[in-house]
RNA sequence: GGGCGGUUAGCUCAGUGGUAGAGCACUUCGUUCACACCGAAGGGGUCACAGGUUCAAAUCCUGUACCGCCCACCA
């Protein structure tokens, strides 16, 4: 007899952080360097150093490690390598938001204080954010960790700039860029989002300059006239006919403009005739190239107008546009205005709506790019998880547009650009490499911008592994086994990775990208700091655990598309951990002193337990390699709590206390604990480390975090024993609940029942589990019984006078019914001939078997309702 | 405007052709020496709606409604 010492609770905040400390001294989170062993790699999405943790994360992260530790349990030589992410604009802002509450800024400090600065919160966000992952129990090889501005990485970095500017796929280009007024920097298309907004459409009238009467124009943004350079209209406009070519005065400004034809406007939409901005505009501007029109810019980083606007110089946007269509109004130009629904752009950092700008900005071709990685996807040599993931993919790489990499910001790859005096522009390592290139010509200044922050991440999967070097990592690790990620950043992340590590190295970065689920509120809202509405990971733990915390999370990780959070059902895994603790307690409590040996015999419910472990072991394997944790963690609760405690353990309990009986469910039950921990280890990694370390073992691992995934002989799957053991709970469950309606308590014996059928010998369970001291085959002699009719086999038990023969009656003819309606149906179909012909045969094999037994059992609550004088 | 998910018991969700399932919550009973973070029994659903295919539909097809997400240059 051991541990009875143990507490009758599990206290997961005092357990966790033990282990955790214990696999990291013995080395675990290092990969196993024997080179028989297949890789497994995973180089984790690395957090923004942004602040601290959240829900999502710890949906992410605890997912790699169990896919880490499942798979270094089935032989493989495991690294998860972990990192951050320098996350340009989104720490910038952070970091510009504490200091003007400091009373500073950037701008007071300068470029570089300023990035000093941000060094100095990158540590401490970055630890906050390493010490939540242990709590969380991710076994990540933090030797190798890595952060994307580190000098090794910056190397990597300017290889691919200077290479790909080379080869003609970076180049420099004056384009109309979303510009973010409040972050003044650009950002890319996919790091905005359209929002619906309540506008205006203002309708304005431009007159003829000969005066010949006038074309009015629906605009959304009437400050933008005064950059107007010319009105189009659609060729095959019937209302503009002949008018194309005329000269129209722009109004506020007399600014003669011309009036031309494109294909750009919609003649169903407003008059047919819209204004055009080159430098406001994206589709202004294609039409401003098209036409060689000038393209003056109106507004300024801060979105105020520029002296391009005139008197209106000076003024911000929205004050502008007030101001304009007073004055509009005033000269008789506006028509009129309409209510509209206007789908602005609004930048995902600073939520601020997106001014489009023409500026000179460095961009990436991705026509080159895309197609490797279109056909990657394709051909299946990389697959998402779930697929439905794949068409949206590749739909959207079907229609990517070039990328704008240049970042107007201090933090990040400052760009590897040098200029000689006459603006020549030069890739370089350094500023001596870039005067080698120059020759005669003097370098005279560095490019001022970043670049964003993906083309740095884009390149983690191989920069990690030490690429450019040709380190040992990368001949082995590359390409990495899977990609965990969240869906948002499939096109902003997923699609850089893969057009990086194809057109670098020639080889996809992964073999599947895993899209988890969005975690959300409980009620199904987006988790959010500032709504309030977000959920502390590290709180939950602190209480409840980690391992509860996970398993709340991984429970429902499959190819659902979301998850909604509650604490209760953190509280529910929280009992399950109690639970594991308990019976594993228990049945050390009456484990033997010496190591457990195979018995030489089994009893049939042996059998149904180790048989019932062959095939949960065998689910929950193919569960875990198609990422579906749901089935695994609903497998698992299902043997452990149904199957083994509340069956096998109950029914075992008598045979346990004997000496010599007992050493055979032992045996079973550590063969099953044994095998359910592992199963369970890469969900609860803590609980089940605490536990196993308690097994007494024969060749156990130091460690269950490096044992091997159990390896189940083939005699453990017993149909037989399966289905003869289930009838017996079945009848067992039916015994109960004629107990629980004579109103006797659970577990109070009852002196005798009776039973008519076949128990396969397994009498003693029933009258066990149903605490009945003495089950005898036939009915009860004396009157009163009540009966019920399971599988074939009838109970009686006799009630003493106690039977409500008015209820009885009721119950029976309600049964009677019941089975009556269900024959009724099941005959129709039977005697339906195009049934009989065309159904699979084992159907109405199954049917045939289950009219007969509604007879039978129709037949004997005939006879029941009978004896209650019906 | 296009695409993708979802709609099943009060709640959260499983269930891809053969007479609806789990956990929690709820009701009743029970502190029998693993566990009350427990055990036993029970109530509760015309599977969003309308058509269609099929011997048979929660499940396959078409359409509709509502919820969510993604993509999109209508001024």
């Amino acid at each position: 007899m051991t541990d009875l010492s143990l507490p009758t609770r599990y206290d997961a905040p005092s357990c966790e952080p033990k282990w955790y400390a214990a696999w990291e001294a013995a080395g675990l989170f290092q990969p196993d360097p024997d080179p028989s062993k297949d890789p497994y790699t995973i180089t984790i999405p690395p957090p923004n150093i942004t602040g601290s943790l959240h829900m999502g994360h710890a949906l992410c992260y605890p997912l790699q490690d169990l896919l880490g530790r499942y798979n270094r349990m089935q032989g493989k030589s495991v690294l998860v390598l972990p990192g951050q992410d320098h996350a340009g604009i989104a720490t910038q802002s952070v970091v510009e938001k504490q200091l003007k509450q400091e009373g500073s800024g950037g701008a007071i400090l300068g470029r570089e204080k300023f990035i000093e600065r941000v060094w100095v919160w990158r540590k401490e966000s970055g630890d906050t954010i390493l010490n939540q992952l242990r709590s969380l129990g991710c076994a990540f090889d933090w030797s190798r960790s890595r952060f994307t501005l580190d000098d090794g990485y910056h190397e990597a970095v300017l290889k691919v700039f200077i290479d790909w500017f080379n080869r003609g796929l970076i180049y420099r280009g004056k384009r109309v860029v979303n510009w973010d007024p409040v972050l003044q920097t650009s950002v890319s298309d996919i790091e905005t989002e359209r929002k619906l907004i309540k506008g205006k459409l203002y309708y304005v009238r431009y007159p003829f300059t000969d005066g010949s009467g006038e074309v009015v124009i629906a605009t959304t943004r009437p400050e933008t006239m005064l950059a107007d350079v010319a009105v189009a209209v659609h060729p095959s406009d019937v209302r503009y006919k002949g008018l194309v070519g005329k000269t129209l005065t722009l109004p506020l400004m007399n600014r003669e403009i011309p009036l031309i034809a494109d294909s750009y406007p919609d003649p169903e939409f407003g008059s047919g005739a819209v204004k055009i901005t080159p430098a406001h505009d994206p589709n202004d501007y294609e039409v401003g190239v098209r036409h060689s029109l000038d393209m003056p810019v109106l507004l300024d980083a801060r979105a105020k107008i520029t002296a391009e606007g005139g008197k209106y110089a000076g003024l911000d946007r929205y004050e502008a546009r007030k101001q304009i269509v007073a004055d509009l109004e005033a000269g008789g130009f506006l028509v009129k205005i309409d209510d509209h629904e206007i789908a602005v752009l609004v930048s995902d950092r600073s939520k601020e709506v997106i001014e489009p700008l023409l500026s000179e900005q460095w961009f990436c071709k991705q026509s080159a790019l895309a197609p490797k990685v279109i056909e990657a996807v394709n051909n299946g040599e990389t697959q998402f998880f779930p697929d439905r993931y794949n068409g949206v993919f590749i739909a959207w790489m079907e229609n990517i547009r070039d990328w704008c990499i240049s970042r107007q910001l201090w933090w990040g790859h400052r760009i590897p650009i040098y200029y000689t005096e006459d603006g020549t522009p030069y890739a370089a390592l350094n500023r001596d490499d870039a005067q080698g290139q120059a020759g005669d010509k003097k370098i005279v200044r560095q490019d001022d911008d970043v670049l964003d922050t993906w083309f740095s991440s884009g390149l983690w999967p191989f920069a990690t592994l030490g690429w450019p070097e040709q380190t040992d990592d990368l001949a082995h690790r590359y390409p990495t086994s899977v990609l965990v990620t969240d869906r948002n950043i499939i096109n902003l992340w997923v699609a850089r990775m893969m057009m990086m590590g194809l057109d670098l190295l020639g080889k996809k970065p992964f073999d599947d990208v895993m899209i988890y689920a969005t975690v959300l509120t409980e009620d199904g809202r987006r988790m959010s700091k500032s709504l309030g509405t977000g959920v502390d990971p590290m709180k939950i733990i602190e209480t409840l655990g980690a391992d509860a915390l996970r398993y709340t999370l991984l429970s429902q990780t499959g190819a659902n598309q979301d998850i909604r959070y509650s604490e209760r059902r953190t509280e529910d895994a929280r009992n399950f951990c109690n639970k594991i603790w308990n019976a594993t307690r228990f049945v050390l409590m009456n484990a033997p002193d010496g190591l457990p040996t195979q018995p030489e015999t089994f009893e049939v419910v042996d059998r149904w337990l180790l048989s019932r472990l062959h095939a949960t072991e065998k689910t929950v394997r193919e569960a875990y390699d198609s990422y579906d944790m749901q089935l695994v963690c609903q497998t698992l609760y299902k043997f452990f709590w149904s199957e083994m405690c509340d069956w096998y353990i109950e029914v075992s309990k008598a045979r346990l206390t004997d000496p010599a009986a007992g050493k055979t469910p032992q045996w079973v039950l550590l063969t099953a604990i044994e095998a359910f921990l592992k199963m369970l280890h890469p969900v609860m990694p803590h609980l089940t480390e605490e536990l196993y370390s308690h097994l007494p073992l024969p060749n156990k691992a130091p460690f269950i975090m490096s044992a091997d995934w159990p390896n189940l002989p083939s005699w453990f799957a017993n149909e037989g024993a399966e289905s003869r053991v289930e009838l017996v709970f079945d009848v067992t469950r039916s015994l109960r609940a004629l107990r629980a309606e004579l109103g006797l308590t659970p577990g109070k014996a009852v002196a005798a029942a009776y039973y008519e059928g076949d128990l396969g010998g397994l009498e003693s369970i029933v009258a066990g589990q149903a605490w009945v001291t003495d089950l005898k085959p036939g009915r009860p002699a004396e009157q009163g019984a009540l009966s019920a009719t399971t599988g074939g086999v009838e109970v009686h038990l006799p009630t003493e006078g106690l039977i409500d023969a008015d209820k009885e009656r009721a119950k029976a003819s309600a049964e009677i019914e019941k089975a009556t309606g269900d024959l009724a149906k099941l005959e129709e179909r039977l005697n339906n001939p195009m049934f009989v012909d065309r159904a699979k045969p084992e159907v109405i094999e199954r049917d045939r078997a289950l009219a007969t037994e509604l007879r039978e059992r129709i037949e004997k609550l005939s006879a029941r309702l009978k004896q209650f004088g019906g």
